[in-house]
DNA sequence: CGGTAAATTGACCTGGGTCAATAAATGTGG
DNA sequence: CCACATTTATTGACCCAGGTCAATTTACCG
């Protein structure tokens, strides 16, 4: 069977039917590669199309005319890129594949069509753009009112679990996949105080660290100390009709 | 004509069909007032309604368990409250009537109701919050990577321009209708700064203050010191079919 | 095996926080 | 319309979390 990650994503939001499913693994037809390093989307660039991650990792930031750089989002398999090409002509952020990368591109008439044609997705569409927006207050809050330890550890516990959502079976342990100048630009530090932060988890024991995989050793410490809230737990899509 | 908040709102980004401008209207049949200071919904209240702001102005913030507050927005006339009851059991927010307000509670069949059954108003939303999305990015590049003058600056652009938004007529002098307090928690600062900051703008002569009200005395400036973009401006719904 | 990117550490600095004391403004009841 | 109470704004003195700079070390890569 054919497959989308779109669908894989939003299924576990709400089950699909079969012709939903086959609406998605419409979209996701075409295909583009990007290698690591690779910008998929330009800031400024003009918006023709959004995508929908299919294979890796990626991570959309804005540059600061003072060259500092926000990240606002890392972005794994089945993530849609590029919304807001719905809304703007161009892009206000640049999306750059973390590692290499598998991604389809959808043309905004498409996408726009089976918003418009299939209630159901375009509701879940809309249920899982709250998820993202519910998921970006936490980083501002994080950003705006917590220490840099509890923002590191946030950090830490929010790439596991997405990357848990993916691969059920990824435990305490994973491989994080981000420079410590990369976590530093997602949480408002500087490079040398994630660092900083890093080794001072480390030496409270709740994380450990190997070779560019993380441990977290008490979890339940952290979540504590991170304010952590996993935005994709508890959802209640209760309203959707059931699938015909 | 009965009229509906929403519907001017969606309206500035699309022109409404009768019958969809009839459906606005009948959401906000509704309606509840609520005092300067009452709390329109408390975090972790049960969620079984989205609001529609009809009169005044709120905020939304969570509450961190050092007692810091981040605010997370503040909202005018037209702006869908609470849209995280499409997705979550309870409130991760508050949002409390900064003036006396009046609301319209839909409850969330109702809303889903309408975003099933109309596919224009479905997307018409679903761009809304993209554009709600991209500003609440524009804030977090703000509170992460920019000096506090820049954030300061920048919120008094914004209150400006989603106040002109609603009354054309403001130009360079509005009321800002905050507390100091609230810009701080709003910008991840403290009180405290905020008020050296605004008198520091006051002095480069950027702005000018009397008695709440605050003239924008170099607007250009401003928006260079504050990097900003006007969200609302700019829109492309190109793709959105035309009203019957 | 060199060469570049990433991590680590130390010394020192600073933007913004904290604390505390007034002053101004805004309400409120009488 | 006034006296008092409560917020809100303002200012100064001082402090500290996190930034800056610079030097190594370590890991990765063709």
């Amino acid at each position: 069977m054919p497959e989308s990650c779109l669908a894989d994503l939003l299924g576990d939001l709400a089950p699909l039917s079969a012709e939903e499913r086959a609406v998605l693994v419409r979209l996701e037809e075409r295909e583009k590669s990007f290698r690591r390093g690779a910008a998929i989307l330009r800031e400024n660039d003009r918006l023709t199309e959004v995508f929908v991650l299919r294979r890796g990792t990626a991570m959309s930031y804005v540059l600061l005319d003072d060259g500092s750089r926000q990240i606002m989002a890392f972005h794994y398999s089945g993530d849609l890129l590029a919304m807001s090409a719905l809304v703007y002509r161009h892009s206000s952020q640049s999306i750059v594949a973390l590692t290499d990368c598998m991604v389809s591109p959808i043309e905004r008439g498409a996408m726009a069509q089976v918003l418009l044609d299939q209630p159901r997705l375009a509701a879940l569409i809309l249920a899982l753009t709250q998820i993202e927006r519910v998921a970006l207050t936490d980083r501002l809050a994080g950003v705006g009112r917590t220490s840099a330890r509890s923002r590191v550890a946030a950090l830490l516990l929010m790439v596991r679990d997405r990357l848990r959502a993916l691969d059920p079976s990824i435990g305490q342990t994973f491989t994080l996949g981000l420079t410590q100048e990369e976590i530093g630009d997602a949480t408002g530090l500087t490079a040398v105080h994630v660092n900083r932060m890093l080794r001072q988890l480390e030496a409270s024991e709740l994380i450990a660290r190997e070779g560019g995989r993380v441990t977290l050793v008490k979890e339940p410490a952290l979540i504590v100390e991170a304010n952590y809230v996993n935005r994709y737990d508890g959802i209640d899509l209760g309203w959707l009709p059931p699938v015909d």
